[in-house]
DNA sequence: TGATGCATGTAATCCGTTACATGATTCA
DNA sequence: TGAATCATGTAACGGATTACATGCATCA
C-alpha cells in the first residue's frame, strides 16, 4: 500500500486538496491503520495528475497561496479498484511499548509505569478520534466495519492495560489498601 | 526502535547465531510486534560485535557453514537498558486490510470474502502462535505481560471479524436460513 | 529430483521521513 | 509577540527490504 493509492482512496470521498488530505488521514479513520507525511503525499498527488488518475484545479485564495484542489477521475477509480481487490498483505504492527514491556526486567518501576500511561492514553486518544468520526455522519459500510473493528480492538487493549497497571500499583505500594 | 537494540534485546535470553534470532523473531513473541530480515540483522550484530556490545565466537560445523554464536555482554545489556528506558514511541499499525474495507464500494462481494477470510486467518495464526509460546515455559512477567496483551487484542479482532463475516454471508445468500 | 532448513553475507533499490524554504492570517 | 493554521514544495538522509550469491544435508 503505497502513498499514491492512498491519495486515491481520500479522494473518492471527495476533491481536496493535498493538506486537506493529510488532515483526513491524520483525524479520520485513516489514521487508525496508515500514515503519511506531506513529503510524501505532494509528489504522489502530482505524479497521479501527470498519469491522469486525478485532475488538479488551482483555487485562488486571498492571503493565503493558491490552493490546488485534486479530483479522482474515472481512471483513477479503475486504478484504485484494481489496486484495492488484490488480496491484502498482512498487517504490520510495530510497538516500541511491549518491546520494553518484553524487556522489562531492565527496566525501574517508574519508568515502567510511565510507559504504561503514555501507551494507555495514546490507546484512548485513538479511541476517540473514531468514536469522533462515528458521529459525524451516518457513515458507510466501510466506515462502519473499519470503526467497529478498531474500537473493539481498543477497547480490548484499554481494558488489559488497566488491569496490568492496577497490578503494577499494588506491587509497588502492597502497604496501602484497607 | 532499530535491529541494533532489537538484538540485544533477543540476546538477553542467552546466545545465538544471526539466524537463530531471525527464527526468535519469527516464531517467539517479538512476532506479535516487530519484523526485521537477515539484511538488517546481520549487518547490526556485526556492528555490535564492533562496539563491544556483544562477543562473537565461531562454531564450527559438520556439513552446514561455521555458525557465529553472539552473547550480549555487561556493556551490552547497559547500552540496552539505556535504550528502552525511553518513553516508548507510539504503536505503528499499517493494515492494508482495513484499507480495502474502508473502500469496500470498490470490492465485488467475493473478493472482499476472500480478504475477511485471509485476515481471520492471519489473525488466527498469530494467536496460536503466541499461545504457543505461553506453553514453552512458565514465563517471565515480561512474557505474561506481552502474550496476555496481544491475546487480548486478537481475541477480540476475531470476534468482530466473525460477526462481520456473518453478515457478509447472510447479505450474500439471503434465500439460505430456515 | 526438488523443496526446505541451516548458515552468512552484500549490494541495489525502494519508500518514506525529516528538515528546510516561504509566507500570510488569526488567535491568545 | 509568538504559536498555530493554512498551503506547497524539494532535497538530503535513513532504514529496511529484496534480491542475489553460495553450499551442504535432509526429507518427500
Amino acid at each position: 500500500m503505497n502513498v499514491r493509492t492512498l491519495c486515491l482512496g481520500v479522494l473518492t470521498a471527495g476533491e481536496a486538496s493535498g493538506y486537506a488530505i493529510k488532515k483526513e488521514i491524520e483525524e479520520g479513520l485513516f489514521s487508525h491503520f496508515i500514515d503519511a507525511s506531506f513529503g510524501s503525499i505532494y509528489p504522489a498527488l502530482t505524479q497521479l495528475a501527470g498519469e491522469g488518475l486525478v485532475t488538479v484545479r488551482a483555487e485562488e485564495q486571498s492571503g493565503k497561496p493558491d490552493k490546488k484542489v485534486y479530483a479522482i477521475t474515472p481512471k483513477g477509480q479503475g486504478t484504485l479498484a484494481q489496486a484495492v481487490s488484490v488480496l491484502p498483505g498482512r498487517d504490520k504492527y510495530k510497538s516500541q511499548f511491549l518491546f520494553q514491556m518484553l524487556l522489562q526486567e531492565y527496566l525501574t518501576p517508574p519508568v515502567m509505569l510511565a510507559a504504561v500511561e503514555k501507551q494507555l492514553a495514546d490507546l484512548e486518544a485513538d479511541h476517540a478520534r473514531i468514536r469522533a468520526c462515528e458521529c459525524a455522519e451516518h457513515p458507510h459500510a466501510g466506515a462502519r466495519f473499519v470503526a467497529d473493528y478498531g474500537q473493539a480492538v481498543l477497547t480490548a487493549a484499554i481494558a488489559v492495560l488497566n488491569e496490568k497497571k492496577s497490578e503494577l500499583l499494588r506491587a509497588l505500594r502492597p502497604q496501602a489498601a484497607e
